[in-house]
DNA sequence: ATAATTCATATTGACATACTAGGAAAAGAG
DNA sequence: CTCTTTTCCTAGTATGTCAATATGAATTAT
């Protein structure tokens, strides 16, 4: 029941590009030391957050990677889903993958159901504007 | 963030004997059957719950297993946790490993440990006794 | 032309998952 | 005391996933 590296990677490196995009894009290879992640490993989550439309990359010297849109319209849940796949606890509850031959006797069902429903209830309540905010309030502290 | 077939058979499991012993305690062949799961990963699923002290063994014909606790004094959550581990989304959360150095500046933890209280919330809201009235539940609409 | 960047794909090592296999130990029935 | 039925214990195994590394191509500002 963890959540992949992958995944929190991703939110971090979104994060840090939202914070970071001041008037140059943000090259992955700073985010890579900030951030403390191998930048091999980056450039494979951001692909497939280029190739979700979530971030703009721009080629070339001068080039990295901007947000497409503002940070409160990523939720946690979205960036999680986009890398990790599915968040759902069993793979019943996949859409697409429903091939349990259970599911209509199957009393746990009702239980993981819910547990589904909690998981987003949490992950698509918070976006990357309220990481934000914490982070601008824990920068604040600590200078004090 | 999948639950593992382990942590969902040993539910399936102590579900089975709750609901099957009657007279004598329940065979673990005999679950394997009507849970279709082999039996030798059951055993090796019943050996945690055993030595958990969620269930109680004995040996030779006419042996089996019972539970040592009312159903109603068995959670999910319990049962999940005793079979997979913790079911915290991250290991920073895992009490004995939080060797994560960012713990301090890390804005996301926050969401993390809604998150884990969210799952166990769920998890631990139901017990066995919700199964088992569920289970009957379902039986009844199937006769009618 | 050069250098800095992203893009694409392949490979790797470690570990976990989901089992399977073989046999030992206990205990009730005859 | 033996046979059979059950649990108990340990090891093995195939597959896949995770978490990266590695290599090099494509693009583009200077």
């Amino acid at each position: 029941m963890k959540i992949s590296t992958k995944g929190r990677y991703a939110v971090r490196l979104l994060l840090d590009i939202a914070m970071n995009d001041e008037v140059e894009p943000v090259r992955l290879k700073d985010t890579a030391e900030r951030q403390d992640i191998s930048m091999k490993y980056l450039e494979q989550i951001i692909s497939i957050l280029v190739r979700a439309g979530y971030v703009k990359s721009i080629r070339g010297p001068q080039g990295g990677y901007r947000l497409t849109k503002e940070p409160k319209d990523y939720t946690i849940g979205m960036i999680l889903r986009q890398v990790e796949g599915s968040l759902a606890p069993v793979s019943c509850l996949d859409d697409d993958v429903n091939t349990c031959e259970r599911q209509e006797e199957c009393v746990s069902l009702r239980i993981w159901r819910e547990l589904n429903d909690a998981i987003n209830g949490v992950v698509d309540k918070y976006t990357l504007q309220d990481l934000i905010e914490w982070q601008q309030e824990a920068n604040l502290d600590y200078c004090i």
